[in-house]
DNA sequence: GTTTACTTGTTAATTTTTTAACATTCGTTT
DNA sequence: AAACGAATGTTAAAAAATTAACAAGTAAAC
């Protein structure tokens, strides 16, 4: 079942992790004039393997690079981008208008990863007053269905208290919501062929716990 | 050089992360009054092979099981919370009181994961006048190295701008630091035996892209 | 008191991910 | 123009993580 999310022999989800950390590099060798760049290197500065990278670039770029020189670093940049679908806008909308989720609203970095909020909900009467970006607003539960659908938002970001989470996340999949971000604490079960990506400080916190339980005199 | 990490038969990263989830859902069982848990209902609940979930808990927990019974959900609380040091406290610094720091220095929730955070420092003059929480304040960079060192703290969290945050990681491993955690979108390099763990929106967006990518008409 | 059905805990197999090995290519230097 | 050195790209090996298989045990049902 799982298997099927990697079915065409799909990049790794490890590897997704860690392309956004290429591209950022790369931007920086760019800004400093550097027109190639070589594997060895590219693993140097993020500390991963040399093979590792290679296979990397080669699933997200089909540019070859050139022995002793390396790559071209536009033509990666390009790529990168093209693959992380920078360059193309994908619609969301938000759920859970508190603290967390208007901090969102009013981050203003997405457009830069290809992502637009184009709308956000809310059970409280007393939110669904307020405007983010001067233009949006803040909309009542009630039409969550509506426009998701009308819109065709394929992108769910849940920031609503753990207690009503998973409610939340079947609304989405049932207005045919693909892919979840998930900011509450919990476990979502959601059907085959959705996504869901948690984002749990709990989780982060863990590993670093453990380290320092176990590198500490 | 990292399977160091791991010298002494550790715990996987992956399973770590996944520890939260459980001592989540290990609460809600005990919220509603269920005393005794079995890895397979664990496993479906969670969305997790059953044999994970027994080697996760014999990992984790001295306790055993009992064969058509389960284990005690009290006693896999109380050994999960101190695996994962929620009994007691980590201090923890933070650098870069800007949008996203002081969120964080606001936020009240992570006492209950046994992380305190005991001073924050920023470059900006017109921060390091602010209090956060009543009482601790906002330092000037120039005093990290002495309190951290004198107050032995093992936790550093980098809230600064991508163009300093290698500095500052230095900065913090020279003083003391452990383990870090880096809201930073870029890699730092960090010496052997010091942990980074990177907390990046644009690895997140990777993978509901990637997801819609392939998994939309 | 047996039988049944379910669960544990462990060992083995599979799959995935990472790393090593190596033959090949191509700028650069001599 | 030949030799060198540094990279590529691929194939093979190793390591890590997940999943399957199975023998043993025990509460509950009959």
């Amino acid at each position: 079942m799982r298997a099927l999310d990697n079915a065409v022999r799909g990049i790794s989800k490890q590897a997704l992790l860690r392309l956004p950390y290429y591209l950022n590099y790369l931007k920086v060798l760019q800004k400093s004039g550097v027109e190639t760049v070589s594997a060895p290197k590219v693993a140097a500065a993020l500390s991963l393997n040399e093979v590792q990278v290679r296979k990397d670039i080669a699933f997200v770029s089909s540019c070859a690079g050139k022995p002793k020189l390396g790559f071209d670093v536009s033509l990666l940049i390009r790529d990168f981008e093209s693959f992380l679908g920078y360059d193309n806008v994908n619609e969301a909308i938000l759920v859970g208008a508190g603290l967390l989720g208007r901090s969102l609203l009013q981050y203003k970095g997405f457009s830069a990863y290809g992502l637009h909020l184009v709308a956000a909900f809310d059970q409280d009467p007393a939110l669904t007053q307020l405007r983010f970006n001067g233009e949006q607003k803040i909309f009542p539960m009630e039409k969550l269905e509506n426009l998701c659908q009308r819109m065709r938002i394929h992108i769910g970001i849940i920031c609503v208290p753990e207690a009503s989470a998973q409610a939340v996340c079947d609304r989405l999949v049932a207005c045919g919501i693909r892919a979840i971000w998930n900011f509450a604490p919990t476990h979502l079960t959601v059907p085959d062929g959705i996504l869901v990506q948690n984002e749990n400080i709990a989780s982060s916190l863990a590993v670093l716990s453990a380290h320092l339980k176990d590198h500490l005199a």
